[in-house]
DNA sequence: CAGTGGATGCTCT
DNA sequence: GAGCATCCACTGT
């Protein structure tokens, strides 16, 4: 069996969980997408996570049910997709920062501009354009339409290393990829 | 390649 | 008013 969605409990467990097991995973966005290749975990317990300061207008996806999106605006200009998971007394989320694109590269390019294929969805901010996600999509679950998961066939080799782009507990190796993949935001 | 800085808008103090 | 979970163009090797 192919394109097999993930089952509704994936994302309801501690995003240092999720997080490698989604390495693979195919995401599509109304249809366009390929499989992920970098996420980073983040936890409320954790200065560099939005949940740090406690529940705000902002971060209220994080502190909902599992298995529903976060999208925030990151620098006023990109959107960054997280997908918001389940741990006790606590608000996680796995970033999504990169994927390889195999599905919809045409619409991909027409949003992004001619790159080469390895640049379309390398980093968070890209991918959110390239799948055209932006805020309207805040809360919404990912197991219904526009969103699907694809459960991945083969294990993968997963990477680990920092988290990228922050200053506080830049020390976690929450950062997880697919060893060795083009499509990566940076080498790990 | 590596490093730097500007664009840009919204959230929270 | 500060500070970003970023990207790109531009500089200098």
């Amino acid at each position: 069996m192919r394109e097999k969605p993930l089952s509704r409990d994936f994302f309801a467990r501690p995003a240092r969980e999720v997080a490698p097991d989604l390495i693979g995973v195919t995401l599509l966005v109304d249809g366009v997408g390929g499989p992920i290749v970098e996420v980073e975990a983040y936890q409320q317990d954790e200065p560099a996570s939005h949940a740090y300061p406690g529940p705000t207008k902002r971060n209220a996806a994080m502190f909902g049910p599992p298995g529903r999106a976060y999208v925030y605006r990151s620098y006023g200009i990109h959107w960054c997709l997280n997908v918001v998971c389940l741990a006790p007394g606590r608000a996680d989320a796995v970033l999504l920062r990169a994927l390889e694109p195999t599905r919809g590269l045409d619409a991909m390019r027409a949003r992004r501009g001619v790159e080469p294929e390895r640049a379309l969805c390398s980093g968070p901010g890209k991918l959110c354009e390239a799948l055209a996600v932006t805020g309207a999509y805040d809360g919404l679950p990912l197991d219904e339409p526009p969103f699907a998961f694809l459960a991945r066939e083969t294990e993968p080799e997963i990477a680990v290393g920092r988290r990228i782009g922050i200053t506080k507990a830049a020390e976690l190796e929450w950062r997880y990829g697919l060893a060795g993949s083009r499509f990566l935001s940076r080498r790990f």
